[in-house]
DNA sequence: CTGAAAGCGCTTACAG
DNA sequence: CTGAAAGCGCTTACAG
């Protein structure tokens, strides 16, 4: 079956293309009746313009690229769920990228999007990324560009991030309201920055509420895994029998270290009280329900998109953009894992 | 930044646009040493075709289209892992569109994909689908198609699926066979074929084994959520007391009726033996342990793609493709929530 | 081995 | 109000 084309239509109807093309966008100069016949021709016809051809001509695909970590992600899938949305209520398409943590495929994916010359890219980082220069090549090349969640400070865009070591603080401090004194961290990878500044607020609120820092408390994850989560959670209680409460980077961790604890028949919070991080739908259907910290996912792919939208729109019309830094509020979620008796 | 084009390189090295494009692709009949003088040059200008040229040249954009009915669901975010990581694989990227279980989205959404010309498309159909007149433009236009998990049967195209009615009564004779006579189903939608099959081989079961099928003793999902979960478990406790065993369309449903009853203090297994579908992450941290049906999900993306990128290929040589079904096996997973001790 | 030319299907500045 | 023409940046059949 082959496709209709502007010629087609101009052949039909005895006029030029050019005519053709200018009743379908509207142009004033195009008299009503011919217009007219052109519209109804179309619908006839059902001729949908060649995007390939439309492409090439105004060197815009409307459709953007999204390189995201992981997709079997709560947080993440959520993410992309708002800018899925968001995208579509503007009239782009995404093109989704899973980098699986790695820095190779990451650069290579970003190789991709700009062979593809997507208008714009969405991107959060992979545990592995430790420089920019890959991403320094999107800026270089004035690709639209958002950073999210994961994010490299270094790199002039704009970016939709929460406070991560604001809200670790506030986390920690939920536990050491709760009675915690001998608090564990099992903390990201050491490239992420959300990973550091977890991190930092951990000790941060321990510090301010003058407790000592024992970097022996301090577990890092490789994959951060449920996996992780038990094996982590069995060696605290070897190596720290009296810990009594775990700041975890993530939710997924955080039920591991759950599952582990149940499993031995440690009380929580009771004897240990533990605390998450992204507010997984998991953590809510769980024994004992873990308490956690909220971050916005939906919204930050809906704003993550908006700040690409601007940017995109500015860049069509040669004006400067300003990259600009979203910051969302978090809220720590107290359920029963923080729930301390005692 | 302009970009590099075929032109530039011809003019810098003297030769002409065909020669060096010739040079590109490995033609034969270039001589060596201009094809290495293109080479080096392409190499420090960085040259990279321009994809929108290549596209309307070639008719193909090595791009596919995926519909999916939700992004945050553990199984349908497997499957789109399998996809991903299967069409990186072969130079193929992916747009994704949420139809978000409406059938005015995914109508939206495949004129996007078809507007797009895109070489392939695969989707898994939302619940509201009831006809497939949307769908039947997909073939109409021969554009290559797969189906997979939620499909229309009538639809000659290839397709990745389970055998939902018999992984149904699977799971209903295990729930039989741990001493169930009195069996809840927490069906899904009217429409999808699966919570159909799925219907069908709760009734199966029943017959199987002399138990009279009861219509009241089913109870059907609109939107298939947690909540609905807790909902049904309450009504199921208020009208027939006596039930001794549930089986629920999805995982998601089933982590909602445990949570009902654990509230309510209802001892499962013992009273009530509760088995899911699908083998969500969830299922094996809640407590107790959720029975389920493992349903490959990443291997259906990833076969859905192969048989995709067959059926592409085919169409690029003008040779025929019979469509193919692939039915993929399912397994009972016995955990807790099923493990009667009485 | 090299290149001129046609063409993919549009858009738009320009002339009339 | 209409249309001829140029051009976006490639690929490839054809001639030499």
């Amino acid at each position: 079956m082959k496709e209709t084309t502007l010629k087609e239509i101009a052949k039909i109807l005895g006029i030029s293309i050019t005519t053709v093309s200018k009743a379908l966008k509207n142009y004033p100069d195009v008299s009503e009746k011919t217009r007219k016949s052109v519209l109804e021709l179309v619908e006839k016809l059902n001729y949908r313009p060649n995007s390939f051809a439309v492409n090439l001509r105004t060197k815009e695909s409307k459709t953007i690229g999204l390189i995201i970590p992981e997709v079997v992600h709560h947080f993440f899938s959520s993410v992309i769920k708002g800018i899925l949305a968001e995208a579509e209520k503007n009239g782009y398409l995404v093109i989704i990228l899973q980098s699986n943590e790695s820095l190779e495929l990451e650069k290579k994916q970003i190789a991709l999007l700009i062979n593809k010359r997507v208008d714009g890219i969405l991107m959060s980082l992979s545990n592995e990324s430790n420089n920019d220069d890959h991403i320094k090549e999107i800026i270089r090349k004035k690709i639209p560009f958002v950073q999210f969640d994961k994010i490299s400070k270094l790199i002039p865009s704009s970016k939709v991030i929460i406070n991560d070591q604001k809200a670790a603080m506030e986390a920690v401090q939920h536990l050491i309201d709760k009675g915690c004194r001998k608090i564990a961290h099992v903390r990201g990878p050491e490239n992420p920055q959300n990973a550091i500044d977890r991190f930092l607020g951990y000790k941060k609120a321990l510090e301010k509420n003058g407790i000592l820092y024992d970097s022996k408390l301090v577990y890092t994850c490789r994959n951060v895994t449920f996996e992780e989560g038990i094996t982590f959670a069995k060696q605290i209680l070897e190596e720290h029998s009296d810990v009594d409460g775990i700041f975890a980077i993530t939710d997924l961790v955080a039920v591991g270290i759950l599952a582990y604890f149940n499993d031995k028949g440690i009380p929580i919070p009771n004897q240990i009280a533990v605390i998450g991080f992204s507010n997984w739908f998991m953590s809510q259907v769980i024994s004992p329900k873990l308490s956690t910290v909220d971050q916005p996912s939906c919204e930050m792919g809906t704003l993550a998109f908006r700040l690409l939208l601007e940017e995109m729109l500015c860049k069509k019309e040669n004006k400067v953009f300003e990259p600009r830094t979203i910051e969302l509020k978090t809220k720590i979620i107290e359920r029963e894992s923080s729930l301390k008796t005692n």
